[in-house]
Order: C-alpha cells, then sequence, then structure tokens
DNA sequence: TTTTTGCCTTAACAATTTGATAATATAACA
DNA sequence: TGTTATATTATCAAATTGTTAAGGCAAAAA
C-alpha cells in the first residue's frame, strides 16, 4: 500500500549513532512507515554517506566517537547540496542548553532519549509535511520546462539531459529571470564558499549548457554576471 | 526553522578572529538569529571571504596575527563594492583611544570582549534595521526606470545597453536626481580611492550615456560637477 | 576486481568588449 | 580675448569572456 502510493517520493532518511540498539529501533520504525533507511555508526560515517546517498531527512546523534553530531551538522550545512536537508538531533541529555546549542547549530529539530517510537515517527512526518517541498518543482520559463526533481529539462517537449553542475547552474539563472547573477553568486550558491574554483570553470558549464540547449537564453553582462532571459 | 527563513532574505554575515573559541560563540549566537554565517581565521582569510560572498556585515577583531581588523576594513572600505557593507570591530581593549580609531577607519560600530551574546544580537539587529537598504532595486525618473538587479535601462519602453561603469555612474545620479555630484564624489564611489584615472575619463563616460540615451538629462555644472534631471 | 564511461576542472589561446588616454575642438566665463 | 573647463573622437592596452582540448577522478559497468 505504502509501497505504491509513495513510489515516486520515497524519502531517504540518515541516522547517525554509535549504540546499534538505538540504531536498530529507529531504522525499524522509519522502515515500517515506508522511509528508505541508511545508517552510519559514527560521525565521519554519518558525512561519507550522506554525501554519498543525499538524503532527505539525516537524524544525528549528539554524542559520538570521533565528530559529534554537531560538528557534522556544521560541516554538512557549509556544502550547498545540504543547505536544505532536513536535520534533527538525538540527544540522552534533556539538558536546556544543548538543546538550544543543537538549534543553533543549524538542526531543525531534536530528539531526547529514549526515544518513543511514536514521537519518533509523528516528528519525521510531521517535518516532512512540513518542510519538504512536494509541489511539483517543475519550474517553467516559456517553452522550457525545468524539472528539479528528474533533473531533467525539456524544451519544446525535447528532453534534454544536463550534468549536475549545468542543470544547477541553468536552474539558479531561470529561477529569476532577467536578474543578473553575479560571478560570486553563482560560485557562493553552487561551489559553496568553501571550494575554490578557477576562472574559467563558469564559463565552461555555461558554454555547455548553451550548446545543449540550442537556444539563446542565457546572456552574459560583461564584467557582472550572467542572466537568464527568453 | 531554517527552510523558512530562507524563504525571504537571509542577511549574511562575516566574522574575523584568530579565537575559535570566540568565533564559535557568535557563530552559534547569530545562526540562531537565522543569519548566514561565514567565518575566517585571520585577515588575509577574512579579505578573500569577503571578497567572494559579499556579506551584509563583517565583523572584524581587531587583534589578528597577519592584517589586524583594521587594516582589512582600510582594504575593503577602498573598494566600492564595501562601500555600503556594515563593519563592526571587536576588541579585547576597553580603551578609548582604539573605539575612537576604530570608528575613524571607517566601522559602523565597535564591540569590547568580553562579548555578551545578547548585546551582539541586540547591536547587529540594530545595524541592519537602521541601514538595511532592501529597497526595490528598480529606480524610476520619469521615462527612465534603472534595474539594478537587471542591470538594465528603459527608456518609454525601449531597453537600452549601458557597460558597466556608464551603468553604475549613470545609477548614481540618478539616485538623487538634482544633486550636483562632485568629480572627486563620482571617482570615489564608482572608481574607489585606490584607483587613480585621469581628468577626462568621467567625460567620456558621461559623453557615452547621453549618446546612447539620446536624451539630455544629464548637466554639466561647469567647476563642480554633474546633475541628473530631467 | 578491472575496465569504461562521463563529469568536472583546468590550461592555453582566441575573441571580444571595455575603459582610459591623448589629442583636438568647443564652450563658458572673467 | 585669453583662460579654463568640458566635449568629442579615435586609438590602444587591459580586462573579461569564449572556446577547445586534455587530464584527473569517481561512479558505473563488465
Amino acid at each position: 500500500m505504502h509501497s505504491i502510493l509513495r513510489m515516486s517520493t520515497v524519502k531517504k532518511i540518515l541516522i547517525a549513532d554509535d549504540e546499534p540498539d538505538i540504531l536498530e529501533i529507529i531504522q525499524y520504525n522509519l522502515q515500517a512507515e515506508g522511509f528508505e533507511v541508511i545508517t552510519a555508526k559514527n560521525g565521519n560515517e554519518a558525512i561519507e554517506k550522506a554525501k554519498r546517498s543525499l538524503p532527505d531527512l539525516i537524524i544525528l546523534d549528539i554524542m559520538m566517537p570521533g565528530k559529534t553530531g554537531m560538528e557534522v551538522c556544521n560541516l554538512l550545512r557549509q556544502q550547498p547540496a545540504f543547505k536544505n536537508t532536513l536535520i534533527i538531533f538525538l540527544t540522552a541529555l534533556s539538558d536546556e542548553g544543548t538543546e538550544v546549542k543543537g538549534l543553533e547549530s543549524g538542526a531543525d529539530d531534536y530528539l531526547t532519549k529514549p526515544i518513543s517510537p511514536k514521537v519518533l515517527v509523528s516528528k519525521v512526518n510531521a517535518l516532512f509535511r512540513r518542510f519538504s517541498n512536494d509541489g511539483p518543482k517543475v519550474l517553467k520559463v516559456g517553452d522550457l520546462e525545468i524539472d528539479r526533481e528528474k533533473y531533467m529539462i525539456n524544451f519544446k517537449g525535447n528532453d534534454i539531459v544536463l550534468a549536475r553542475k549545468e542543470f544547477e547552474l541553468l536552474a539558479l539563472l531561470a529561477g529569476k529571470p532577467g536578474k543578473v547573477f553575479l560571478r560570486n553568486e553563482i560560485l557562493n550558491t553552487i561551489w559553496g564558499t568553501e571550494v575554490i574554483v578557477g576562472d574559467r570553470t563558469i564559463d565552461v558549464h555555461i558554454r555547455k549548457i548553451r550548446q545543449k540547449l540550442d537556444l539563446d537564453c542565457i546572456s552574459t553582462v560583461k564584467g557582472v554576471g550572467y542572466k537568464f532571459e527568453i
């Protein structure tokens, strides 16, 4: 039942905790709800698996060997890919201070141990209901359709395949047609503040988009940046 | 909470301090207020990241290895891009002299260590309330429309393309119709204090604007400067 | 595992635009 | 009229972007 109804949008959840029992309890309950679950036993593993699987939600234990949940959270939030990922902290301390700190460090909610499966499941569902942009993530501008979910472009009925960076760049520009995006703005949004790439990288991606779309929709504003317009 | 706050324009704040603890404290408190925070561990990093991310506010520790906060401030202020960026100094010395020097060197406010998170947050909010120039980026004067975001000029329905300097110059003059801008004023605003250009450079740009607009909207005040009026 | 594929970045060079200057002309003003 | 400040124009260097090809690397396939 679930499986069919949710086919299109099965949410991926990553859980990180060093206690195997807790990991199992959470995993069992979330899988029973129809979520796809990925687990990690420590902070570093969490980061790796998060990067690999790009989950919709990450549940992080605060106390973990290696990297704490908060450290993981901060590190992930610095990357563009995780700017909008939901993050929940898990803490044994019902300590007020920790709770506040957790939210400060960029988490969307927190859970205290011992965990009640009902509370867990309802919080998770509530978060998805509240924040998941399940709406049609299709952006239409003229004859161009940009499907952020499927990572696909359709122009006049023809599907066009763009690589990830190309897609993100086009989606960014087309998100505000007419607005000139400064090169720095583009770098910050797509590459983040930590990564540094060469001067010509943006140009090359722009070139590929122009080429694949075979449509003069991105114009250069010399000395300023690029803008999308039909 | 993230996701929702991000909806509108989230203010970007860059913090530069060589003490990791202070950096962290400030970061936590500002993130809790919903600001986007970028950090730097020294003066040079601060300059790099400032250029890259163009923050709305920069918080600079005075005492830093490499470049001091004041040096960073002075360097940034010389550039047109940072003429209107808010800058706050952070100092351990509640020394009067330093404070005054700080404000002289172009900072908008200062904070003394040890830092009270409440004071910090309220100062930051106060500054944004007072100076936030989030106004609409379209300037309309008569039949002329200047769209700073789209980098476009529209006159009586016709789009006009100006080069960057021309655009900036027109935008500056049209920003206060009737006001006479001294040549020095123009040089400082558009070229910055570090760049030195010849006497005739402004004239040539003015000429190009007049030509492209085909409209007698910039008048010369001999011996003084230029003004925009319809 | 090994191989293959394709993405991302970079380097190198070409093409283009911009912006500054010099030289000269014109206008404003004493 | 002579002096000063601005207008105009053409020119050239510098800054910026366009283009192509090649290599590193990681994911996917064999």
